[in-house]
RNA sequence: GGGCCGCUAGCUCAAUUGGCAGAGCAACUGACUCUUAAUCAGUAGGUUGCAGGUUCGAUUCCUGCGCGGCCCA
């Protein structure tokens, strides 16, 4: 794995730390020499750090003496503190931190000697009463004490901590020991999955759970993953998108379904873009894209309120309002008024191209309009909608799923939401026309560039429609950009747990 | 893919114009039975991301590469 002068340590991302490690490894073997386990799995913590300050948090020292109870800990050694004969210890557990007091004249001479071994990061047991030391802070004084994971690698810096963004990314375990605004994160983020499955199921809808690798990647325009199934000697491909199976639901009868879960696609990465991705995305019969412009204001101030406490926050140095309603602004009216341009731009293809050139857009005269537009828009709107907004009523071309418009052919039922310039959502009301769709599938293969992606029409899909589909609207809704906005992170690695790097070296 | 920035001890960071690679924490030895970034005395720890070039001499200047960050496409 790693190359070069094998027999020296080079600095390298496994090998560093040469000395203290071997430093550890040697009391590893001595616990070992002497009969204890270095790594036993026999220890059963009864209580939690924070069950003790919960109890005993604002209790005064006078009463604490009186607390007979003993208390069994285990977790990870933060800090430690040594005066001879006498140690503190700072451990951690999944709840917070608790000082340990540990003396001789308690332990005896034996165990003693055994806890003066301990190194930060190491996991022990501690069983142990509480009381609280002269200067008001809540200790376990521990009776007995046990080591459950040795730990051989050292802990960053107990004051500054881990910084470094590579390290934090590529050892996520570390970051989540040192830095408790991380674990903090991913709380907020597990709690912000939970209540918006409670706000689907209370709605009635059903949980589902589709493939993720597709014979035919589709539901969105992106480039996917391939892989081979090697007993079915077929190629297949890891989902851009999980909308063609949940609408096949919609016609088994599940009228209302919706889906957590990771969608791949094979592109670019930026601080808004992993290439795997979490996604609510939701079908309700019979509703359209004006019920669920409804549905989403509701679900994200409920979320807000039930994570955040409120509906407005900070986000990125800008206040963020999520109070309804909504801004709703129609696709082409809002490159018009952002663009600060006339309608007539439109009406001619080569002023609309000349315009879009003049932005910088790489656009050339095989673009439909409807290309055109929504290139535009990302361009000169996107990044200046910083309130909640909808963008409604997308040219058909750019969105094969959705639903025309009656009155506008041309135009689909569909939203995308804005939120502090980010795409937080995009939803329509279906196309449930089986022989419509198949037109958009077959237009859709004749404008097709040779851009090296897959071009198939799903066939059984439009076979599930022809079995007839329910009128109803759908919408995906990006968790990772979500959490960002909840959680004030710039970037979606922050709120990825291991997000994509490159291979280490 | 392009531009800019970064990469020095386990961690966080210094190093003047190109002139002896350093500090704090962590580690190690010793002292200390109520500390809170404990304190005190001492010790050790480096292929300065990698490869090449310029130079008497390179962490420093140049080229290429790797990884990361930000911006752009």
């Amino acid at each position: 794995m790693r190359r070069g002068i094998p027999w020296r340590a080079r600095g390298g991302a496994v090998d560093e730390g040469r000395e203290l490690i071997e430093r550890r490894r040697q009391k590893v073997a001595a616990l070992r020499r002497e009969g204890i386990p270095p790594y036993p799995n026999r220890f059963k913590p009864r209580h939690t750090t924070e069950e003790l300050r919960q109890r005993f948090g604002t209790l005064p020292a006078e009463a604490l003496e009186t607390v007979a109870e003993t208390f069994a800990l285990a977790g990870r050694v933060m800090a430690r503190r040594d005066f001879g004969k006498a140690i503190f210890l700072q451990i951690q557990d999944r709840k917070g931190q608790l000082q340990l007091y540990l003396r001789q004249d308690a332990l005896g001479e034996v165990a003693y000697g055994q806890a003066r071994d301990i190194d930060l990061g190491d996991l022990i047991g501690v069983e142990g009463r509480p009381f609280r030391t002269r200067t008001g802070e809540l200790t376990l004084r521990a009776q007995a004490l046990v080591p459950l994971a040795k730990a051989i690698r050292p802990l960053p810096e107990k004051w500054h901590g881990l910084t470094d963004i590579e390290t934090r990314y590529r050892q996520r375990y570390v970051d989540l020991i040192v830095n408790p605004q991380v674990r903090e994160l991913f709380q907020r983020r597990s709690r912000i999955i939970r209540r918006l499955r409670e706000f689907f199921d209370a709605r009635d809808f059903l949980e589902v759970e589709t493939p993720m690798m597709h014979q035919i990647p589709g539901g969105a325009a992106a480039r996917p993953f391939k892989t081979h199934h090697q007993a079915l000697d077929t190629d297949l491909y890891l989902r851009i998108a999980p909308e063609l199976y949940l609408k096949r639901l919609l016609v088994g009868g599940f009228e209302r379904v919706y889906e957590i879960n990771r969608n791949f696609r094979n592109e670019g990465l930026s601080v808004q873009h992993n290439p795997e991705f979490t996604m609510v995305e939701f079908y309700q019969a019979y509703a359209t894209y004006e019920d669920l412009m409804e549905l989403t204001e509701e679900l994200l101030v409920h979320l807000a309120k039930e994570v955040l406490g409120s509906a407005q926050f900070d986000y990125q140095g800008t206040s963020v309002d999520l109070t309804p309603p909504w801004e709703r602004l129609r696709l082409e009216e809002a490159v018009l008024k952002f663009g600060g341009i006339g309608r007539e731009v439109f009406a001619d293809p080569e002023q609309a191209l000349a315009y879009a050139r003049s932005l910088g857009v790489g656009a050339d005269p095989t673009w439909s309009r409807g290309e055109l537009l929504t290139e535009l828009f990302e361009v000169v709107v996107q990044p200046r909608l910083h309130r909640p907004t909808f963008i409604l009523d997308f040219p058909v071309e750019v969105s094969p799923l959705a639903r025309s418009r009656d009155d506008a052919p041309g135009l689909v039922e569909r939203f995308e939401l804005y939120i502090a310039g980010r795409e937080i959502a995009n939803a329509f009301s279906e196309l449930n026309d089986p022989e419509e769709q198949r037109g958009r599938f077959e237009a859709q293969l004749r404008g097709a560039r040779d851009d090296g992606l897959p071009r198939e029409i799903d066939e059984d899909f439009v076979r599930a429609l022809e079995y007839g589909m329910p009128p109803a609207a759908g919408e995906g809704i990006g968790i990772d950009r979500l959490v960002m906005l909840f959680t004030n992170a710039a970037s979606i690695r922050e709120v990825i747990l291991f997000p994509q790097l490159r291979p280490e070296r």
